[in-house]
DNA sequence: TTTCGCCGTGGTAACGTTCCCACAGAGTTC
DNA sequence: GAACTCTGTGGGAACGTTACCACGGCGAAA
């Protein structure tokens, strides 16, 4: 089904095949009108018979368009950001575009290495998780770009997508008071971190609509790791800590470091301990009990960024940043022991 | 530090700022012998103040070198894909190479599609996890390449790099019996799995140079699911099942699925059943008590499927296949019953 | 002095497309 | 019947690079 020499086909080749010229094949392959039908079922056949693929270098040269996207995450082995990957990859499909992954870890260095290697590769844009604090100048970048997630709040005018916070905590705040725990204990993270003052500020929101005063929720901090979220809890057990026990983590791996705190203080969850988590890391599935968590929305966030970016590229520059609605995800380390709760909650997963 | 007019500077352009031609431009950046410091002064000052940047797609047009390489894995989104992908992706960075990455989703028809944007966008090589049966035409692939995973198995005249299935149930067997359970029961995947057979091949192995006959082996199969994994463990513990118990699962999610049916059961992991997984996933970290498992090197077979890769396209083909180790990862859930056993097992994470 | 080789350099032809202009012939309008 | 439009086609330039050849100048060998 195609030349045994070993070159690759191109539209010359296929073009005196099909005893037309080049510039016939390129409009049938292009898909413009006023073709004969004779010339495409030519052009057609000799493409077949040729097994022609059209050079997306030579085309990208001439038509200052690669085919080609970039997208730096800072971990493609984070569940996260796999999603984020995977979303704007299906979604880049559809435009039969490709995508050139980089993974970050966090260091300014590799991003500007990695934004070197997309310039070079000429790629028609680039989706970007920010790490460094400032950019030579945003306008050079050179090339039409978003920005995604939480880190993406420090550039003010920039068109990016991320997840809504502040709708995930009112989801997380809601479900707990109808659960019966109208005044949970919270767990946060660090406070280098961006996502954690939105999520406090969120949460104090919430309280005043409700008339409860934020100041009277236990809280506690600690890192992003599972062994931050254990410490923690031991320290939040360490408390005067009366009513119904719940607890609002930051964190999934924190979510699940306090569950095993929880257990090694001989105490269960949920009966004598709820959890709630945030982020929606595959993980969470898998614990015992299951936890129950707001997932936030990955892969939506990977598939508008490929749209935002392609609109950037066919049209004009927008500034926007949108936030993506998070889930709530429920499996069983959340207790029910509000007034309307039939018996008692069922630890399933 | 640029060129306002938005325009990317072009090899020329460096060379009439530098008072040079385009060849004597190219020579210094290509590092070549045999240039003035004078020239190479003026070139490099040129490069920096016109921010140049090298068009690939240019390059590539011309030297037929992309400087891309494609990799298409059932789903970045499965923690052990996703890390052979980070593997590959540092791997081909240190050669200036980007990754081009595709989820096949096991499917057919998506690995087609992909295999022909790889070809489209003229990579210099593939890595592949095959999905397909048979391709037309291994040698008309269009492009180096390079199999990995298990599924590549079922070429048998091709470059491929994989785990060392039976090093693991070697290295798994070795410390099932290290800990005083010399005769675990196993529990399977599917039969239509080509990893199925080379795992039991080799715990026959194992048990026949030990002396112990492997049809006294209970075994179990199912899905490479948690609930597979339940299901089983399940059906298991419904058998007559004698001495100190422990099984040896196939996969981690079906691990974690056998725990949680442990403790369903009343039981204690592992004081009264012992589990041993495999795989390496990330959640087997945090479970309850964590599992211990035996990890296969997906960073490791990205790398070096990228170096096979490279000496593929320098020089001859090869067609080797190269199985990698496996790593042990001791966490809580292998209770030590063996004779020399301290006192008792901690069931530590 | 002539010849040779080497060094440093410049010019030009590709690579495979797309874009644009030109042009032949058929049909339409006045 | 001349001028015009429309349809289908072909030809050539350009995109930015590298590979190759050519050439002048200089020192060394004959």
């Amino acid at each position: 089904m195609n030349n045994t020499t070993g070159r690759r086909a191109t539209i010359i080749d296929v073009a005196k095949r099909a005893g037309v010229s080049k510039s016939t094949v390129a409009r049938v392959l292009g898909g413009s009108a006023n073709i004969s039908e004779e010339a495409r079922d030519r052009v057609l056949k000799a493409v077949a018979v040729t097994g022609y693929e059209p050079n997306q270098l030579a085309v990208g040269m001439r038509s200052g368009r690669s085919g080609l996207l970039g997208i730096v995450i800072p971990d493609i082995t984070n569940p996260f950001w796999a999603e984020v990957a995977r979303g704007a990859q299906d979604r880049a499909a559809k435009d039969d575009i490709s995508l050139l992954i980089f993974s970050s870890d966090w260091d300014a260095h590799k991003e500007a290495t990695h934004l070197r290697a997309l310039r070079r590769a000429r790629v028609d844009g680039a989706i970007i998780n920010p790490v460094a604090d400032n950019f030579d100048d945003l306008d050079r970048f050179g090339m039409p770009f978003v920005f995604i997630g939480s880190s993406a709040e420090r550039f003010p005018d920039t068109l990016s997508v991320g997840s809504d916070i502040a709708q995930a905590v009112r989801l997380g705040m809601d479900i707990l008071v109808e659960r019966g725990h109208p005044a949970p204990a919270l767990m946060l993270g660090p406070r280098s971190r961006l996502a954690r003052a939105r999520f406090l500020r969120s949460v104090h929101e919430h309280c005043i609509a409700r008339d409860v005063d934020p100041e009277v929720l236990l809280v506690e901090e600690s890192d992003y790791t599972v062994e931050g979220g254990r410490s923690a809890m031991v320290r939040l057990l360490a408390k005067q800590w009366r009513g119904n026990r719940a607890v609002f983590v930051a964190n999934d791996l924190m979510a699940l470091g306090a569950m095993i705190a929880v257990r090694e203080a001989g105490l269960r969850c949920p009966e004598d301990i709820s959890i709630l988590g945030f982020d929606g890391i595959p993980a969470g599935a898998f614990s015992w009990p299951g936890l129950t968590t707001i997932e936030k929305p990955g892969r939506q966030i990977g598939i508008r960024a490929v749209e935002c970016l392609i609109d950037q590229i066919a049209g004009g520059r927008q500034r926007e940043r949108i936030y993506l609605p998070c889930r709530l995800v429920e499996r069983g380390s959340l207790a029910d022991v509000s007034a309307s709760a039939p018996v008692r909650v069922a630890a399933g997963r």
